[in-house]
DNA sequence: CTTACTCTGTGACCTAGGTCACACAGTACC
DNA sequence: GGTACTGTGTGACCTAGGTCACAGAGTAAG
């Protein structure tokens, strides 16, 4: 894994990024900033897979990682993003050391993250009530994010989850349809067909590269639906 | 929640049941011995669901507790099942409060669990290595589960779904094709469909409410592919 | 401008899985 | 035995979504 090693950050910025952190106690955070491992990685990067093992319990500073699972014939799922604030859990509970995961970390853009070993890591657990509270609710949220998706993928249709896919992304989406198929685990000619769709409904307006939502209303109905 | 109060259970028995407890300190046992609140529930008592704020955390002591969604059309989807030994990680994060889950738990069988208020949940995580090492492995457990469902539902078709359910099952499944359709999260006509095509091909003897796998090795190598 | 990509649109076609409707076989209780 | 319920088989039909095979349209580099 390519990186640059960079200053550390001050822990005021931590308590800022971190709002659960804001709690904890001076120790804990100075011993975040001294022990831990302050990394850049370009975008692109592939941080973690099933095979590469985890050095420690990642803090995303800034960048979005995106994990996703890969399949043989070539199409991908995304499960979930990690966003600055935040941490990639897996390595979290892989730091327990069990379990293999399936699943696949890529850095979307360049990201900044502080890793903090696993000896620290077990030590901020048990002795700072604010940290563990911050690596619980990481669990809790990506279980409910998990869930979600079990729900959505059984239960909804895929014109549902594009609308709302959209949605979450803004009224003017740069992306490409490809790449919208893939966060939705589909095809790119279902998705363009889907858009098409839309576009005849007078959801949105389609141009290269970009969609731009234009009855925000109507596509809420469907992906409430 | 019908409940009946049982004697307590001695600590022996938990460290026996509870391998990851076998390291905790005496102290700690006896805490969720003398603290934990010891129930009974018959089979088919809804243990909790999105609107029943959990009490504490419970271990599960005997019995098999399945948590599934529910959605409006009447079907449902297994996402998984709490065997004795193991803990209900979805009340484990709710204690930590925050977000709601869309899940039910429903009492396959009479369950018998010790639930450990929050209190203690919070110091135990806090004090005990082998306690904390539990709950996230539990934690791991049950994300690990859930990304294979994930997978398994995007990618896997529901035959190879079927076989690898029933191979679960050992060599003599006993349940109704509903059940089966439940647990896959589809719908009876398509599992018989499925099991009739298994038993053409000689794989399985049907009969009312039985199946006998008579070629694991085919099952084996359709789930697998 | 030409060449070479990348992205998009689209039609023909296929398949898995779901829906509906109903027949019938076990079982169970009276 | 009769009546009723639960579980199973099955055929006709529908739809979403995926696959294949292209044709163009934008864009970027030379």
């Amino acid at each position: 894994m390519p990186n640059t090693v960079a200053p550390f950050p001050p822990a005021v910025a931590l308590r800022k990024l971190f709002p659960a952190l804001a709690d904890a106690a001076s120790a804990t955070l100075s011993r975040i900033v001294g022990h831990g491992i302050h990394r850049k990685v370009p975008a692109g990067t592939t941080m973690f897979d099933a095979h590469t093992p985890c050095a420690g319990f990642p803090l995303v500073l800034a960048g979005v990682v995106k994990v996703m699972q890969q399949y043989p014939n070539g199409r991908e799922m995304l499960l979930y993003k990690v966003r600055p604030g935040e941490s990639c859990l897996l390595s979290g509970s892989c730091l327990l050391g069990h379990t293999n995961y399936t699943a696949t970390g890529i850095a979307e853009t360049e990201v900044e993250l502080l890793v903090i070993p696993p000896a620290d890591f077990n030590a901020l657990i048990a002795g700072d009530a604010a940290f563990r509270k911050h690596v619980f609710s990481l669990f809790g949220e990506r279980l409910a994010t998990l869930l979600s998706l079990v729900e959505a993928i059984t239960y909804q249709k895929l014109d549902q989850r594009l609308a709302a896919l959209l949605l979450a992304k803004g009224d003017f989406v740069h992306a490409t349809h490809q790449a919208l198929a893939d966060e939705l685990g589909s095809v790119r000619e279902i998705v363009s067909r889907l858009l098409r769709s839309f576009e005849d409904k007078g959801w949105v307006d389609l141009a290269r590269e970009r969609i731009e939502l234009t009855d925000r209303t109507a596509l809420e109905a469907l992906a409430g639906a």
